[in-house]
DNA sequence: TCAGATAAAATCGCGC
DNA sequence: GCGCGATTTTATCTGA
């Protein structure tokens, strides 16, 4: 079998995995819509939700940070 | 229990569902960026990979879309 | 003349543009409707219509997309 | 020549002339897009920029709706 | 820093 | 006429 065979079904591999990987990304994302559509579906304002959603992840990646930060002082703080 | 605690306790789970799944999704872009990586440390060109992707993409949105008109076309002559 | 001046006078002058061209643009897709309507009125299915567009135009996308990567692997042809 | 032959033909010339637009609204957004890279080029804040234009264009539309309720009173005065 | 991909918002057209 | 779904446009985000 030549090298080019070998790296083909190397690289079909590699596509399949990401393909199945999207795929299953976009299902996820269905997921997500029909959530929200649930949620319209009970009266809720669906440009809010998102807007809630936004907020707190910007406050987890904030903690997120300020965890960071911190590990970086007593890290410092250990070498001192 | 008041009308709006139960509203309160609906749109949470609303939310914590939504926030479950992004960050499943989030997971999954990782788990993609993470092939791509590692088909470019195997010698892959991931400028050539993300367009082969893109264009076996369009062919299944093709696909999808002939499927779709084809049921049009079936329900409007049901209608005729 | 201050440099304030200038570059409102260049700002206004990009703004004019843009806006020129984007009553070029609504005016073109007035005529898109205009055409879909006649065509309606001629007892023409809309749908259907909008869907062949739609296959069509991935058809044409699709062969961009080829010449794109085309283009890319003669590119990496080159540099190898 | 049968109907279904002339009605063919005739859905052709809809949407050839749908397709002609559609490319001339690509290419006019693709202009668009250009004024918009130069303008930031020159040193201009293209988010803030489109904000300008959306905000202008909102004060066209109500400048516009303003003058048909105007006519609206006129019109009722001469039939008065 | 920049373009290109992705997600979000706005808009439009259709059916009820 | 109005909501709903589909398309289009805008904004954000990522990767080269």
């Amino acid at each position: 079998m030549s090298t080019n065979s070998v790296d083909a079904g190397h690289l079909r591999a590699f596509l399949e995995r990401i393909e199945r990987l999207e795929e299953e990304k976009r299902a996820i994302a269905d997921d997500i819509k029909e959530v929200y559509a649930e949620a319209k579906g009970t009266g809720y304002d669906v440009k809010i939700m998102r807007k809630i959603v936004s907020i707190r992840r910007m406050d987890a990646d904030k903690r997120r940070e300020e965890e960071e930060i911190l590990e970086i002082y007593l890290a410092a703080l250990g070498e001192a």
